[in-house]
Order: structure tokens, then sequence, then C-alpha cells
DNA sequence: CAGCCTGCCTAATACCTTTAGGTAGATGCT
DNA sequence: AGCATCTACCTAAAGGTATTAGGCAGGCTG
């Protein structure tokens, strides 16, 4: 009697898992939560996702999704410049609209995850962005790297409130930081030339 | 009989915490795995930590320190590129060798403990990297946090993997990294006139 | 319309957190 | 020395989360 079913998918429970990572913070996602957002018993739940693990990949891979579309729908039609910003507020954006999800698409994957994972889109689009500057190929790389870098740190620094109470805002910071990135960009060093015994990491 | 007390302190929990983090990882310690490894009741733990989120704040505190005394050690002598790097590295092997300290120093710590903690220092250190350069004030403010948000971001990344298995090496792209925000720092853009409406945030 | 299958439930185990209330050995006072 | 106290760790208990095993009912199939 009364047998609602709620009709629980992994997907679905992915999705709640997400806004309730908005909501609380994505530590504190738990299985037992969920299963009271649902109103359900705990044990259904395990009929759809492995484990608790198993669930938060699921929302990682979920956000890495979401933030990859955005970041398509934002870089359309636009090029140099205008595409680095683009993409960049699309990470701030996503990360201060959605702190869960964004710490979510932090999770540490498995091998195998990752390779399932929107991680190649976000590559790519950071990689298409540089298009519009003029770099080869191993530089275009390490390009790329300083700018997953620099969009990541700087979210994840203002996220945890590194820049709330300081003196300039943190919105003319980031406005500056991206000037400063396209004239980097635009006028990128030549690499030294092959010049052994540099810049070591000790150990 | 048989009562060897081992003497438990705050500091000694934080200490033995860290270790812990530095082995399972920072999200896996937890006052009873600490318990057992003092070979002790786990309400032992609570007459000296006043419950696992403050244990987890107390490793913290204790990594940002000595990260920041690290920092402090690397940078003595040192000025210009030569600073920029010393400081970087200290970040990156720092992550490297000791990644649950790195976690626990990422923390969000409470406005309190925030002031309490180290974190001063950190942003004292990459401003005195700064002296070597010639920026003034509303633009120094932004190039500590550019390059706290780049030795952040990428030190990040690359712990969780990110440029693990591709192509070119994760040292090369580093160093590139470092030339790159030498050359930027040296070349710093000048701030565009009081244009209002710029590179906007949606919401 | 009988049977099966799916989807949620009950039950049970195990671990982590936190608080309340001892107890024994060390410390200190006279 | 003798006694009180205090400290540092302990026992006990309650409550939450994770996970697994097995049950039952209602809708779909033939």
């Amino acid at each position: 009697m009364t047998a609602r079913r709620p009709g629980l998918t992994t997907r679905r429970l992915a999705q709640a898992g997400a806004e309730l990572a908005d909501e609380v913070g994505f530590e504190n996602v738990t299985v037992s939560a969920l299963a009271r957002r649902f109103e359900v018993k705990v044990a259904s739940l395990y009929s759809h996702v492995k484990s608790s693990q198993d669930l938060k990949t699921e929302i990682a891979l979920l956000a890495l999704e979401e933030l990859a579309d955005r970041g398509a729908a934002a870089l359309a039609g636009r090029a140099g410049k205008d595409a680095l910003t683009a993409l960049a507020n699309v990470y701030r954006d996503f990360a201060r609209e959605h702190p869960g999800r964004y710490a979510a698409a932090q999770l540490r994957l498995s091998p195998e995850a990752a390779a399932a994972s929107a991680g190649g889109r976000h590559a790519q689009m950071t990689r298409a962005i540089l298009r519009g500057y003029d770099l080869t190929e191993p530089e275009q790389t390490h390009a790329v790297r300083l700018l997953g870098s620099v969009f990541h740190g700087y979210v994840s620094l203002e996220l945890s409130g590194g820049f709330s109470h300081s003196a300039p805002d943190s919105q003319v910071t980031w406005t500056r930081i991206l000037d400063a990135l396209d004239a980097l960009l635009r006028n990128w060093p030549a690499p030294a030339e092959p010049d052994h015994a540099n810049t070591s990491t000790n150990r």
C-alpha cells in the first residue's frame, strides 16, 4: 500500500546529489541524505549506485559535463581575448553559482573514470582558445596547462574566501589577470636554448 | 597497571594527524585512526581536540606554518626570478612530498582561524617576490593573486593527475610556466583607462 | 491470470563521532 | 609521610553513515 515508487535512476541520483552538493557542500553529500531527499530508505539507493564513492564519482562526471557544455556554448563564435574571457568566466561563474558541483568536478577520478569524463573536452576548449594566438606545439601545451592552472587556482582561492575581505575587489583582479594572460599569450617568451641543469626541484 | 601514558597534546595529535594525512589522504584522517595510532581509546583524544573538525583545523594550521617556514627559508637571499622559482618550487615540492598536508592547507578555515594562521605570511612572501619587479600598488596585489592562483592551481592539477600521462613532461611545463610568469611580471600590461562596463560576469 | 522481475523495504553488521561519568597514578600541601 | 586533588586516560552509551543479504509486492509478459 502507498507504494509510490519514486523511480530512482543513477542519473536522477547524480542530479539530486549535485543539487545537494550546492546546498550543503560536496563533502557533506551522503547516501543517507540523498535517501532522505527522495523519501526512500537508504538501502534502496544501492541498486543504483555501487557505493558512496561511486555516487560522488557520478556527481563529478555530471558536473564536468555540465561545465564543458557551458564552455562550448560560451566559446561558440568567439576568438582571441574574447574567447579567453568567455571561457574563464564560465569557470568562475559556474563555481560561484554551483560551488558544490565545482568541488565535485575536482574529485580525483580513477584513470578509467577520467578517460570517460568530459575532461578531454575541457582541454580541447582551452586549446581552442590558443588558436587565436601564435603558439606551436610544445609551447601550446604549456600554455594550456597554465590557463587551466590560473582558472582553477583563482576560482578555487576565491571560493575559499582568499580574496574576500582584502583591498582590491576580486572582480577587478580577475579582469586584470585576464588582461595579463592575454598579453602574455600574445608575447609568449621563447624557450631557452637546450641548457641542461635548470630550475630544479629538490629531492 | 601497565598504565603507560602516551602524553598526548594537541600539537602532538596534529603532527601525527599530518603524518596520517600524508599516508592515507587528508579526507581519511579520523579521530579513531589517530587513537589507534597512539594505542589509546578514542574518547581520550577529546580532551585535546574539541571535535573531528577541530583536529582537521589543527592539522591545517600546522601545514600552513610548515609551508610558510619552508618558503621563508627558500626566499632568504634571493630576488627576482630566482626568488620566484624558489618559492614556486617550495609549494610544488611540498605538495608532492606531503600531499595530505597540502590538502590540509587548503581546508576552508573559519575567519578567526584564518586570521590566526600563517596565511598572512604566505601573502607577504609572494609580495616579497614582487620587489624584484616593478609594480606599484593596485597592480601588485593583482600580481600576488595571480601568482597564488598559478602556484596553487598548477600544483593542485598536477596532484590530481591532470598532467600525469600526457605528452610534455610536467617538469618541463613547470619550468616554462615560471619563465612565462617572469616575463609577464617584467612586462606587466598597463591597466586600461577607466572604461566602465567591462569583462562581465553574468548574473 | 500465473509467474517473473524490478524496485523498494526490513534487518543486521560495522565503523566513526561525541558526551557523560569514572578511576588510578602523579602531584602537591602540610 | 599522609591525604587531597588533579590529570590523563578509560568505560559506556547514543546516534549517524556505509554496506550487504534477503524479502515482498505490484506491474509487465505470455
